[in-house]
DNA sequence: CTGGTCATTTTTTTT
DNA sequence: AAATGACCAG
């Protein structure tokens, strides 16, 4: 055996080290949380490539983007530099390595070579649109239900024309009216929606022999990453790669799963043995991570699901620390009192902030905890990695490039036509699509023709145009010659540059003096040199089946004007993880897989959040979100605090809450429950200003309009020094709209916010 | 055509 | 609380 064989097995357990060395032949390695999963992958991958196996043919599927890089990092350094074929390994996930094979195999695939990828808001455009064309009630059929019915379908492989065979009731086959409907905006949008890129991968893969051989010979070695989490489509796509060699080797863990309203099959992974009755299993049950009781609550909790294979859990690293489970007043309590627990671990503990992590299972949830962590100073990130393309003026400079490199997206035309204004508003477009529509022509091209489009004013005639030329200008400066990535880059970062500027939106936040728009300009001006640092990944890339060099693949500025869409299309939110930056994170349970810190707050363990009301209807979700609630209890290594609101704001109403079942479920033996939070210090320690309970002071003084006119300097307790932007009488009392410095616009109801004048 | 006001609705998790 | 959509005055 060669010395870095040895290597790669060293300070292994017995399980972990036969994973690592089984090279032929399908595996299922059930890693349980904390188990080492991580390291058994990546060095399994060195190994393979060890043996003499090419790294390009090997395949390797993830579950975020940011999994799949740390894992290639970590190969890499694995690999020593000599090694034979150690270049072209292909780490990606489910959804962008469909998206490549797409965009390689158009032809075959019978998709548009350049493609858009729509995101859930150009989704839900599309669907309106589609909702609107099947002439139904968009009142009965909001985007979401659509949504979430077409998404269920494509997950199971059904196309809108299965989906209309089977579809018997008169809501199943009005949603597949609807669903008919989106697939024609799709076409001819020449776009694809998350789902498709499984689905028209899976269809392709299933259905055309050529593409599958060439693809199976390439990739002699597949291994996919949270299996768990897989869908029908996944199963497809996967086993189709498989199917000739039967190398294929899945990771994951029952318990973990918690993507099952995505589509995501358990039985993919509980029936593994089942497809493949020569498989190796290899159960990894020993937990590196966590301390005892944090293990053994964990346990307890999980064993309450029923129809799962029982895998019990142990650590070496001895009881540590129980769990703490508080309840609070309120949700500001809770944060208080979060920020004040892990202050101490911080100061008494030496444990730096980016080693403790704060998890919810709502988004929503993540708004108090970051005004405690921001009021008390203390640093802290939101994984939302989505956060900065969900911005207004980034969405808007991306859709143009989107139009750019596919002129047949009108999600992306319509969104930008009149944006920043520039006098093409709802008249003018409606009379020229109503042209279009008589015509049969696409809208891009009606525009074109814009002056023989009845009933426009002139002006609307020369904006329209004015407009058209420029877009047109846009694309032209796009066919320029191929180069390396990053002298392309360069390319691409100056057209981002030139469609900020021309477009009219530089002018429209820089004219402007708000400190919001100044903002604005700054993440237009991140966008342009994020497009001058892109780096394409190459591992589809042909160049290393050839064994040349991999780097030294040319890119046309429109070849990599798509793969940039494409990568920005497909970012999630747990990529935005920066572990060096000297943060607490915040982040949901979902977005918390696969992830640990050394302490854990979980928030809002209430009925109707944790368990999810929406959830609690039958078992099987009921399961889930039990499973969730484990997934995040193990992210904790050593101190894990579980808090409740007694009371919570909800929409505008406080209500009394009533504590998660999952608490009544968890082993007095290995948990702390810490009675009311009063013993954590009262009422001075905390924050709870905002409380309800509170009086508004006199009844008598109530706060008028009159005492804050526009324009005038407020305090505020909590927010600082304000201008007041604006004020509006209400039923419920004036309302002030109200600038604060560094903090952004908040509006605020007079009578409850203690507002000063300040001058 | 634009920008503001007012009313209504929203109820999860994400590639 | 916040976001969206309908409606209206300039």
């Amino acid at each position: 055996m060669q010395r870095s064989a040895v290597e790669l097995l060293e300070g292994l357990t017995e399980p972990q080290r036969e994973a690592v060395a089984h090279i032929d032949g399908p595996l299922l390695v059930l890693a349980g949380p904390g188990s080492g999963k991580t390291t058994v992958v990546t060095r399994r991958v060195a190994y393979l490539i060890g043996q003499g196996i090419p790294a390009w043919q090997i395949l390797a599927l993830t579950f975020t983007n940011k999994a799949a890089g740390e894992m290639r990092d970590r190969v890499e350094r694995m690999v020593p530099g000599e090694v034979p074929g150690r270049r072209g390994l292909t780490m990606a996930t489910f959804h962008s390595f469909c998206a490549r094979l797409l965009r390689r195999y158009s032809g075959a695939a019978g998709v548009a070579e350049r493609f858009s990828i729509y995101d859930a808001a150009d989704q839900r455009a599309a669907i309106k649109q589609a909702v609107k064309t099947a002439e139904l009630s968009a009142r009965n059929f909001t985007p979401a239900a659509v949504a979430a019915a077409i998404s269920n379908a494509k997950n199971r492989l059904m196309t809108a024309q299965a989906y209309t065979e089977h579809a018997g009731d008169f809501y199943t086959r009005s949603i597949a009216r609807v669903y008919r409907a989106y697939e024609r905006v799709l076409w001819s949008n020449d776009a694809l929606d998350f789902d498709d890129l499984l689905l028209v991968a899976a269809r392709l893969l299933r259905d055309d022999e050529r593409v599958r051989q060439e693809l199976q010979e390439r990739y002699q070695y597949l291994l996919i990453d949270e299996y768990q989490d897989t869908n029908h489509a996944q199963f497809v796509i996967a086993h189709a790669l498989a199917a000739a060699h039967r190398n294929i080797c899945v990771v994951g863990d029952p318990d973990q799963s918690i993507y099952g309203w995505r589509g995501a099959d358990i039985r993919n992974i509980l029936e593994f043995e089942e497809h493949y009755g020569e498989a190796v299993v290899i159960p990894l049950g020993q937990n590196f991570r966590s301390t005892g009781h944090i293990v053994a609550a964990a346990d307890l909790l999980i064993q309450n699901n029923t129809g799962r294979k029982h895998k019990p859990l142990h650590t070496e690293l001895g009881d540590g620390e129980k769990p703490v489970v508080v309840t609070c007043r309120s949700e500001h309590h809770e944060s208080a009192l979060i920020v004040e627990a892990f202050r101490r671990r911080q100061a008494d503990d030496a444990i730096p902030w980016k080693d403790m992590a704060v998890l919810y299972r709502i988004n929503a949830l993540s708004r108090v905890v970051e005004d405690a962590f921001r009021g008390a100073q203390v640093p802290y990130v939101v994984a939302r990695g989505t956060a900065f393309y969900d911005r207004k003026e980034v969405k808007d400079a991306l859709a143009y490039l989107r139009l750019i490199a596919n002129p047949n997206d009108e999600v992306a035309l319509r969104r930008i036509v009149n944006v920043p204004v520039r006098g093409i508003g709802k008249v003018t477009i409606d009379k020229i699509e109503l042209y279009a529509i008589n015509r049969q022509l696409r809208f891009f091209d009606a525009l074109r023709d814009v002056e023989a489009v009845k009933g426009l004013t002139g002006r609307a005639q020369a904006s329209v145009q004015r407009f058209v030329t420029m877009v047109d200008s846009w694309r032209a400066g796009l066919e320029t010659e191929s180069g390396d990535a990053e002298v392309v880059a360069l390319a691409l970062a100056e057209l981002v540059e030139q469609v900020v500027r021309e477009s009219g939106m530089e002018t429209l936040y820089r004219r402007s003096k708000s400190e919001d728009d100044l903002a604005r300009l700054e993440n237009l001006e991140e966008l342009i040199s994020a497009a001058a640092q892109f780096v394409p990944s190459v591992d589809e890339s042909d160049a290393a089946v050839r064994g040349e060099d991999v780097g030294a693949r040319r890119w046309t500025p429109a070849e990599l004007l798509g793969a940039y869409l494409e990568s920005v299309a497909l970012v999630s939110d747990a990529d935005a993880i920066d572990p060096t930056r000297g943060a607490v994170t915040l982040m949901t349970l979902h977005a918390a897989k696969g992830l640990e810190f050394e302490v854990v707050a979980m928030v809002g363990l209430e009925e109707g959040l944790l368990p999810h009301m929406r959830a609690a209807q039958s078992d099987f979700e009921l399961e889930e979100e039990r499973r969730l609630c484990f997934v995040g209890m193990t992210r904790a290594k050593r101190h894990l605090l579980l808090t409740r609101a007694a009371t919570r704001a909800h929409r505008g109403l406080r209500e009394r809450t009533i504590p998660s079942r999952f608490l009544q479920e968890l082993p007095r033996e290995e948990v702390t429950f810490s009675g009311q939070a009063d013993e954590y210090g009262d009422s001075d320690a905390f924050d709870d200003s905002e409380s309800f309970d509170e009086d508004d002071g006199s009844g008598g003084t109530r706060t008028g309009a009159r005492s804050f006119p526009p324009g005038c300097l407020v305090r505020h307790p909590e927010f600082g020094l304000g201008r007041v932007e604006s004020v509006m009488q209400r039923p419920k009392g004036a309302i002030a709209r109200v600038r604060f410095h560094g903090v952004g616009i908040k509006t605020l109801i007079l009578e409850y916010a203690k507002l000063q004048r300040a001058e």
